[in-house]
DNA sequence: AATATTATTGCAACAAAGTCGCAATAATAT
DNA sequence: ATATTATTGCGACTTTGTTGCAATAATATT
C-alpha cells in the first residue's frame, strides 16, 4: 500500500506540527471545521501511527491522543515512548514530558506498549 | 447516603479479592453471570472507588480496570496510586506491579490522577 | 496528455463502553 | 410492623472508534 499525498492529510500534519501537543480526533476535528469526516480523520491518524509519524497515547479519560511528539524526536525510529503525558483538566491540553521513565517489569514479563498517564493541572491553570 | 450490604455488592466485592487482579466490568460481567444488571455492575465500582475500596485504571484498551490492589494496602487511605498496571495480551490479565514511580513534573504543574499502564506478555504467557 | 490503477474519502451503519432517569425492590431505621 | 431511602433493573442515550462500500482523486502507465 504505497502512500498518496491528500489535502486533508496535510492539513493535519500540519495542524499536529503547529499545536506542539497531542491532539484527540475531537481536538482536529473542531479545529479543522466540521466538514472534515469523522472517519477520515480516524484513518489519517491511524496511518500516521503506523507509519510512525505519530505516536497514539491512551488518556486517563479513554480517549485517544495523538502527537508528533518533538521532544523524542531522536527516539522515534526505535518507536519507544517510553515518556509520560500530562494532560491539564482545566485547558485540556495533552503534552509530552520530557524524562524518559523506565518501570522495572516483574522477571519474564515483556513491554509491548507504555502508556504514562497524568492528569492534573498546568502551569498556566493552577 | 449512608450505604447498604447487598448481595451483588459482597459477590463483586469477593469476586476482586478472589481475582487478585484487576478487573475491567466485562470481566465482572462475565464472571458473575448475564443475569447481573451492566448499569449495577458499573455503579458498585464506581461506589467502590469513591469509597476509596478500590482504585480505577483505565487502560490503553480504552477500558476502565478496577482492582483492590493489594500490593499497596499501606499507601490506600492516601489515595497515592502511582504504580503502574500491567496487562497481557494474551491472558489479558491485569495487575498492579509494586513499585511505586515517581515521575518529574515541570514547574508549576500538579498531579492530580497517576495512570501508568504498560502491556505485554506475562510470564505465563511469554 | 490520456487512461488505468488503486489509495483515499465520505457516508451510513455498527459495536462497545459507559452513564442516567425512573419506577420497583429491598436494606436499614423507627 | 412500618417507614425511609439506598440500590437495583430496565431502557434509552451519548460518545468513541471501526468498517463496508461506492465515489473520488492521486499516482503510474502508455
Amino acid at each position: 500500500m504505497k502512500r498518496r499525498t491528500t489535502a486533508t492529510q496535510t492539513e493535519i500534519l500540519t495542524l499536529l506540527e503547529a499545536a506542539n501537543t497531542a491532539l484527540s480526533h475531537e481536538m482536529v476535528q473542531s479545529e479543522l471545521g466540521a466538514n472534515m469526516d469523522r472517519a477520515t480523520i480516524y484513518r489519517v491518524l491511524n496511518r500516521f501511527c503506523e507509519d510512525g509519524r505519530v505516536h497514539r497515547i491512551v488518556g486517563d479519560d479513554g480517549k485517544q491522543y495523538f502527537a508528533l511528539c518533538l521532544n523524542c524526536g531522536e527516539l522515534r525510529e526505535s518507536h519507544t515512548h517510553n515518556h509520560f503525558h500530562f494532560r491539564c483538566l482545566e485547558c485540556g491540553k495533552v503534552e509530552c514530558l520530557k524524562h524518559d521513565i523506565k518501570v522495572p517489569l516483574p522477571d519474564g514479563y515483556t513491554s509491548e506498549r507504555f502508556n504514562g498517564f497524568i492528569s492534573g493541572r498546568c502551569k498556566n491553570c493552577s
